[in-house]
RNA sequence: GUGAGCGUAGUUCAACCGGUAGAGCGCAAGGUUGUGGACCUUGUUGUUGCGGGUUCAAGUCCCGUCGCUCACCCCA
């Protein structure tokens, strides 16, 4: 066996690989275009400051650092809203909001591999800067749905679980939760519909809560539907702004895709607002793509208030649900012409119809090295080409060319000229 | 970081209780001189991840190591 020098986590992509990861990339170009969305890009290589100040130290152990030859400090990204805050910091005065940018990078992260998560992969990032919550929050929730279906999946593939932060926080606020618990809790929370009843009632005991703190957090888990939210008392603050929310989606034409779900908390302290997660109805995977506002995120960059939403959707979680229900077309090399040559005389005139006809944008293939013609056509089928056109020393002095239409079977001769210009 | 399973031809995998490695696919050649896919024939490749141990004998058992996969942790 030779040596696997192939780098841990990392990707091969392999022409049929990158045939559905090009497939996915243009579904997400198309959709976040279509809603006004401008594309950019940012840096591979940060400075390892960036990612500290949003996610702190610990943060180190889960990327690729390293020090460069100038001493400094780096990272490859492990996402990319770090760099967006940074960049946006740097135009916010002169450009006119709402900032609305999207990016398809490829992240690293250093973490151990396993199934739906690699060391490398591509992330959809949407992002709207400069416009507080309402309708920009649904706007990017659209994108977000609008770039599955536009790769075929259905509201019965796939689902938008939606909550807000600042619901979740009222609604415990006022019962008397130690500043301590609400962390644990809300992890017991983000846990509870992925794991038995009697792990989250096992977790709740451990926090030692009185029993009206305990009647709220059942009555919290128990919220399934926006019907259930109407009925809540209406002081609770962010039940509006939800309640907005599935308004505006329904008017979308959207609401089939959208339920409230009361364990959406996610993990991160920066979301200020709507948070929410795209699952495969399944269950069976990790969320296809997480997000939500961040309101406060871009002033610890820029020191200046701007309020943003935005989402990012990974390729590998994605990629696996399409291949599993047969949504990646098939790979096929589709060339319009492979030319055969009956003796090696004709390689002159071979190659003036093959750029005769790539001109006119079709794809056309040869055999490098001369082979018998059983070769060559066995090679044309191949690579599926639709037609052969074969040059026969006797048609070329006719000025003529076969043309065999190599689905069917059947040849016809053709004029060269009508290839030719 | 913790735990489990697995590492055999280019690839997917096989080899009963330890007895010195096999198949499909692929690839290559041929099946009459200028016509493909299908089919048939023939051929092709291995330090069984690496190192050590037990044994008359190890792909198979044991230890270590590296790698892969899955789960936990975490998930920006």
């Amino acid at each position: 066996m030779k040596v696997d020098l192939s780098v841990r986590g990392m990707r091969d992509y392999f022409p049929e690989i990158y045939h559905r990861l090009s497939h996915i990339f243009r579904a997400w170009r198309e959709t976040a275009l279509t809603y006004g969305f401008e594309e950019f890009d940012g840096p591979v290589i940060e400075t390892l400051e960036l990612y500290k100040i949003k996610s702190g130290e610990e943060i180190v152990n889960q990327l690729y650092n390293f020090t460069d030859k100038g001493g400094r400090e780096l990272a490859l990204r492990p996402e990319l809203t770090p760099t967006v805050a940074r960049m946006i910091s740097k135009i916010q005065n002169q450009v006119s909001k709402p900032i609305k940018w999207f990016s398809i990078p490829r992240c690293m992260r250093y973490e151990k591999p396993q199934k739906g998560r690699l060391r490398e992969f591509f992330q959809f990032n949407v992002d709207i800067i400069g416009e507080g919550e309402g309708i920009a929050d649904v706007e990017v929730m659209s994108v977000a749905i609008d770039s599955l279906r536009n790769l075929g999946l259905t509201e019965r593939d796939f689902v938008v679980r939606i909550n807000n932060r600042n619901f979740v926080s009222e609604y415990f606020n006022g019962l008397g939760f130690d500043k301590h618990k609400t962390g644990p809790l809300y992890k017991i929370i983000d846990n509870a519909r992925k794991v038995s009843r009697e792990v989250t009632s096992a977790a709740l005991d451990e926090l030692e809560l009185s029993s009206g703190q305990r009647d709220a957090v059942r009555d919290y888990l128990s919220l399934n539907n926006s019907e259930d939210l109407k009925k809540l008392d209406s002081a609770i603050e962010g039940k509006e702004s939800l309640l907005n929310v599935f308004s505006l989606m329904e008017a979308a034409g959207l609401k089939n895709y959208c339920e409230f779900d009361p364990t959406i908390v996610r993990g991160l302290d920066y979301y200020t607002g709507i948070v929410f997660e795209l699952y495969d109805r399944s269950e069976k995977m990790r969320a296809i793509c997480g997000g939500g506002r961040y309101n406060d995120l871009l002033r610890e960059f820029s020191g200046v208030d701007v309020p943003a939403c935005g989402f990012g959707m990974g390729d590998v979680v994605l990629g696996e649900i399409l291949s599993a229900k047969g949504l990646i077309p098939a790979y096929k090399k589709c060339v319009d012409y492979f030319i055969v040559r009956v003796t090696d005389n004709e390689i002159d005139i071979m190659l003036k119809i093959a750029q005769s006809l790539r001109k006119r944008g079709m794809k056309v293939e040869f055999t490098y090295r001369w082979m018998p013609v059983k070769k060559q056509m066995a090679k044309a089928s191949r690579v599926q080409a639709k037609k052969a056109l074969i040059l026969g020393v006797d048609e070329i002095a006719g000025g003529m060319v076969v043309e065999k239409d190599l689905a069917a079977g059947k040849e016809v001769k053709i004029p060269l000229n009508s290839l030719l210009e």
